[in-house]
DNA sequence: TGCCTGATGTTCT
DNA sequence: GAACATCAGGCAC
């Protein structure tokens, strides 16, 4: 976990490509593998924290291996796991993820099937109940645990230009596991 | 299959 | 008051 405190966005990005999520529920828990993320640092023009630390993005500021949890378009919970140095703002999106364990529980939360379950960024969310009250959350903790698999090698590793997004939208900082169906927008 | 649009809260200007 | 790191449903082709 500490090791997601000395990387840039870009580099955690595809650190966390591969990674498990392990959610615990009241009645059982789901592990889902991450499969798609995306960059967003201070740096760029596009990221919360580009303007600065506020209210809403203090948690990107904060220690690395925590949860940053926003709402947006007024129905839809993103979440990001913050990387780098602490008092510099960067995370991680994760846009998609695969359920390896406990689909059955996610799908209770999200009455949907197949990759419909966890394609996307807000589909993710809902599918694993995360809403703004696990922003800030420890990601070393329960009920939801981030476990670091090995590091994929590059070759099973697609880059490509973001997406949902207006500014800086040609910076190539999505990565994606090659040949996954679970991701997104290929 | 693919474009268009409505729903709708929070944040920042 | 506008912008927004979205999704789902409807309608046309």
């Amino acid at each position: 976990m500490e090791i997601l405190s000395r990387l840039s966005a870009v580099d955690a990005a595809k650190r966390l490509l591969g990674c498990e999520l392990i959610r615990t529920f009241g009645d059982g828990q789901a592990r889902v593998r991450i499969v798609e993320t995306e960059a967003y640092d201070q740096t760029d023009a596009a990221s919360h924290s580009y303007n600065g630390r506020t209210q809403r993005t203090d948690v990107m500021f904060g220690p690395a291996g925590h949860l940053y949890v926003y709402f947006t378009y007024g129905m839809h919970y993103c979440m990001n796991v913050v990387v780098g140095p602490e008092h510099y703002g960067a995370a991680v999106l994760i846009r998609a993820v695969e359920p390896i364990e406990g689909e059955e529980l996610l799908s209770e939360r999200r009455p949907k099937q197949g990759i419909d379950l966890t394609n996307g960024p807000a589909k993710l969310c809902q599918a694993l109940g995360v809403d703004k009250r696990m922003n800030g959350h420890d990601l070393a903790k329960s009920p939801l645990k981030l476990e670091l698999k090995p590091q994929l090698v590059d070759k099973d590793i697609t880059t490509a230009t973001r997406v949902g997004i207006s500014k800086a939208a040609d910076e190539p900082w999505r990565f994606y596991i090659t040949h996954n169906s679970y991701i997104s927008k290929p």
